[in-house]
DNA sequence: TCTTGAAGCTATAGTTGCTAGAGTCATTAG
DNA sequence: CTAATGACTCTAGCAACTATAGCTTCAAGA
């Protein structure tokens, strides 16, 4: 039986992590000491690491949620993980997307930047004018994790 | 003169977020009509179509404040904000090559999949086992916005 | 002129995924 | 036995908005 602390460190999730999936439903409440301090097994440390192994790969907590679910019924078919795992895959390729997008200008921004004064940083002109940037870097239908 | 809704319209940006961008300072308090509505000028939507080009390129807003101050200030030498654009280009590329380590282990766990139950489905099995990954996607030091 | 609907107002709470604090209790090493 | 660490609960805070509730004001049509 591992404290919280040595789940945490076992699992590499921090303490205040762990209660927090505790509070939202995605770990059961444990078992407790005589003197009320949570005692976790196996099985717990299976599951904090599966979710921490999903968040490290950017799904959102209400994915890993599904995606427990469904780890939890082995005989059903895997379609559903699937598509979880390929939406994932499609926010992470449209992120990954936007923000080449993003490095261009900025890049382009930068490199035209001739180190003089604020009156003509290209930096701050072509934040005032959209219409300098090279190509529409706008919409953003982004519902993924993955910091 | 432009109420807010127009101001909006304008640059592109929701009315509560003017209102929110004004709650925390980025914007001035604007006029007001005789029935307490909001009157924007030029200078209020050149400002706003600013904070929304650089919201754009994932500037945090706490980097536009200070670009905005810098823009108000046009004979000092723009060594600041080419240091603060440069300071987000480095946090673009690196969300950049975060995304494209997970894309990969994505991939590789997608096309695994052999499509049975979820017994044997790779999707679950690699998130549960660290070790069935290619590379370690773990550490993230983000401090940058560009959703 | 009256009325109706859109747009504006304030204030508060919710979102995501945690993190940080305050103040108290339990456990353990010396 | 005491002191240090670790655990407990509860609340609030982060970014950058978004949504809701309940109200007032404005513009246009009948």
């Amino acid at each position: 039986m591992l404290t919280i602390g040595k789940l945490g460190e076992a699992a590499g999730v921090k303490v205040p992590t762990i209660r927090y999936y505790e509070q939202i439903g995605l770990l059961p409440e444990p078992e407790r000491s005589a003197g009320n301090q949570r005692l976790y097994g196996a099985k717990a440390l299976d599951r904090l690491a599966f979710i921490r192994h999903a968040r490290d790969l950017g799904f959102p907590l209400e994915a890993i949620r599904d995606l427990l679910s469904l780890s939890d019924r082995p005989d059903q078919s895997c379609a559903a993980a699937d598509i979880i795992a390929t939406e994932q895959l499609a926010a992470v390729k449209a992120r990954i997307a936007r923000l080449t997008a993003l490095k261009a200008e900025l890049e382009r921004m930068i490199t035209q930047c001739a180190q003089g004064t604020i009156a003509d940083c290209r930096v701050i002109e072509v934040l005032s004018d959209h219409a300098l940037c090279a190509d529409d870097h706008r919409a953003q239908t982004g519902s993924g994790a993955a910091t």
